[in-house]
DNA sequence: CAACAAGTGGAAGCCCTATTCCGGTACGCG
DNA sequence: CGCGTACCGGAATAGGGCTTCCACTTGTTG
């Protein structure tokens, strides 16, 4: 481990580096993945090679700026589990999720796809996933939600109403609060309806996804 | 409206096109709409060039596929109408929906991106719709799901399951099966909440689209 | 069965994008 | 202030996939 960091990168190059990630932000929340580097760059203020430079390839620029989303919705998740009332705090939190996944189109759809063999040490993701886990258990012992579902369970049908709503313009936030509304509903601890399997954790969607790569 | 029909086309030609019709369907719903034209020629044993031939272009293709595809679930919602109980009618229709719709992921994801734009006639897609909008409301009068919900909220929601479970592999069924119920709770009547907004029909879903596309 | 046209396969062409390369620019230090 | 080097821009390259083209094969018809 004889990490030297001989020079600490030149001020602009910095700078640049910051402004590509930005951009790239911005782009791929509008246009999904498929927006081509080259617009990223424009939009940076760029060319393309200062953007291949700092990250050398698309998919390492995909996912500098994943990592960047994660930290905020961990911030998001943290926010809510601060609220005493369980109920609460998870239905705020799945709001919170909902929109951001709306927000961030693209990147959801990379999230979604993105299997653990990419990239080995995601540690924000873990924590992410704690926190989820955390809003779930809490309100499933404070009685607010059905307790036949698991966290696993919440982040796919939410990720659901995201994608479904995705092609709605700007009627989307509307129509995503009332789908949010409709599962919070759906969600509701019941007596008449049990569901069939077991509670969803992340480990088991975990060990679907890498089966599922093979 | 002269139509010659000329010459009936060869008895080859016609297999080959059922072939590749075929060959099509199934690699789509495995790979998704990123599967390359080649392999569909491969798995209907023919040539690119005859793919291409029969469908001018991979769009076409794609199109014709999705057609038959209308008619199966067009077939299913028709099945689902003959029922007299209004609510058995809506959820047995809803779960054909969502089987359908994971079974043939990358068709779906296409089906919802289609914009009118591409095809002017598209018969099968409003009998669809028809038949959905008929199932709504009669499950509504019935009092057996919510009333401030539309065809196009239901058609919404579920495809947003099929996506989420899509990447769950051989657990999907049964993911589908528990996220289907729990929307299914959500959309009972409720007197507790009413949802924001008004319910979405599909008049008011095709301009959003259109407006999205410009 | 012969002759003709419709149909076929797959190599070649073409376009669209990510990535590389290198002559020029400008930061940072002495 | 001036030099050396890290960094920049964007033209050129490479690769992947859809579509076209044409010499060859095969169904069809008299």
């Amino acid at each position: 481990m004889t990490e030297v960091t001989p020079r600490p990168m030149r001020s602009d190059a910095r700078r640049n580096r910051e402004r590509v990630l930005a951009a790239a932000e911005a782009v791929f929340s509008e246009l999904g993945l498929r927006a081509q580097v080259e617009e990223v760059a424009r939009r940076a203020g760029v060319g393309v090679g200062t953007v291949c430079r700092h990250f050398p390839t698309k998919q390492a620029l995909v996912e500098a700026v994943l990592e960047a989303m994660y930290e905020s919705l961990v911030h998001d998740a943290q926010v809510a589990l601060e609220q005493p009332d369980a109920g609460v705090a998870f239905r705020s939190f799945v709001v919170s999720l909902s929109d951001f996944q709306a927000r961030h189109r693209g990147l959801a759809e990379q999230m979604a796809a993105e299997i653990d063999l990419t990239v080995s040490a995601r540690p924000l993701r873990t924590a992410l996933r704690e926190s989820i886990s955390a809003l779930v258990a809490r309100a499933q012992d404070a009685g607010a939600i059905r307790s036949d579902i698991g966290p696993a369970d919440v982040a796919l049908l939410f990720s659901g109403v995201a994608n479904a709503t995705a092609l709605a313009g700007d009627l989307q936030p509307a129509l995503r609060e009332r789908y949010v509304a409709i599962i919070l509903d759906g969600l509701r601890p019941l007596e008449a309806t049990t569901l069939s399997g077991r509670p969803l954790g992340f480990e088991q969607l975990e060990r679907l996804k890498k089966r599922r790569a093979r």
